[in-house]
DNA sequence: TTCGTTGTTATACTTATCTTATCACAAATG
DNA sequence: CATTTGTGATAAGATAAGTATAACAACGAA
């Protein structure tokens, strides 16, 4: 998969590295069982530090996306908690469509906005 | 408007500030004109620096979410850009799209959980 | 005018976070 | 054996966050 990291950015980078991670993981170019490229590999990739790669796999290990092999590195790993997961979602999302809300974005709008990225993503489920 | 601070949390004090100020004028807490508290009032209030709160009221500024008066501090007056906006809440959502469809969150839950934020600020359009 | 309040700017300091760097170690692979 | 793995410790620099104090012009009210 393509991991590509924009310098320009005021998001950190570890975060960028996190969120592409589990937009992959998302569209099935990860799956599970999957090894995620080792710390030195994607550092040496993408032309950042190893310890900045290894923040955003810890991340990704905290909130349950990988679990980490001593020999296979950062694998694939869901760990699925709904309930805790619907909590952080609302938690982002009220900030989001109130936003939108402030901008005259229509209940409708928001819910064809959804649709549009599922599609972007392929008719994921 | 009842504006808390969480101390513990590990979103910046100022961000804190601005996704309540957002979600107060989404819920008509605040309405266009209003005018918000002064910076030295709203930082007495929750305890914390005026510069801190000064910053929160520039993002919202630069944001268009406020203008500011010489005389009447910082105005609710919200600046439309309908475009612009789409493109930020879809850069947001895709994330938290993935991150749900990661934890087995299907796209009707997503709905629904839309629709439960509407239903919760009461009714909002 | 005088007094108080407004937003704003400037400076300085502390603290925390982010990022890089270098070194090291035990465990596993070949 | 040599190499690569994740992980840890430690240090350093850079940036962001937050506080503190001071000052200014503009405005309202006395």
């Amino acid at each position: 998969m393509v991991i590509e990291i924009d310098f320009n950015s005021d998001e950190a980078l570890y975060l960028q590295l996190r969120n592409q991670i589990i937009m992959g993981i998302a569209t099935s170019q990860y799956q599970e069982g999957d090894s995620l490229p080792s710390v030195r590999q994607l550092a040496d990739m993408v032309g950042i530090n190893m310890h900045t790669v290894n923040k955003a796999y810890t991340v990704l290990k905290q909130e349950g996306f990988v679990k980490v092999d001593r020999r296979r590195g950062a694998v694939i790993a869901i760990d699925v908690d709904k309930l805790q997961t619907i909590a952080e979602l609302k938690k982002e999302l009220r900030v989001i469509l109130a936003k939108g809300s402030c901008k005259n974005i229509t209940r409708e709008e928001m819910h064809e906005l959804i649709d549009e990225i599922y599609e972007e993503y392929g008719g994921l489920e």
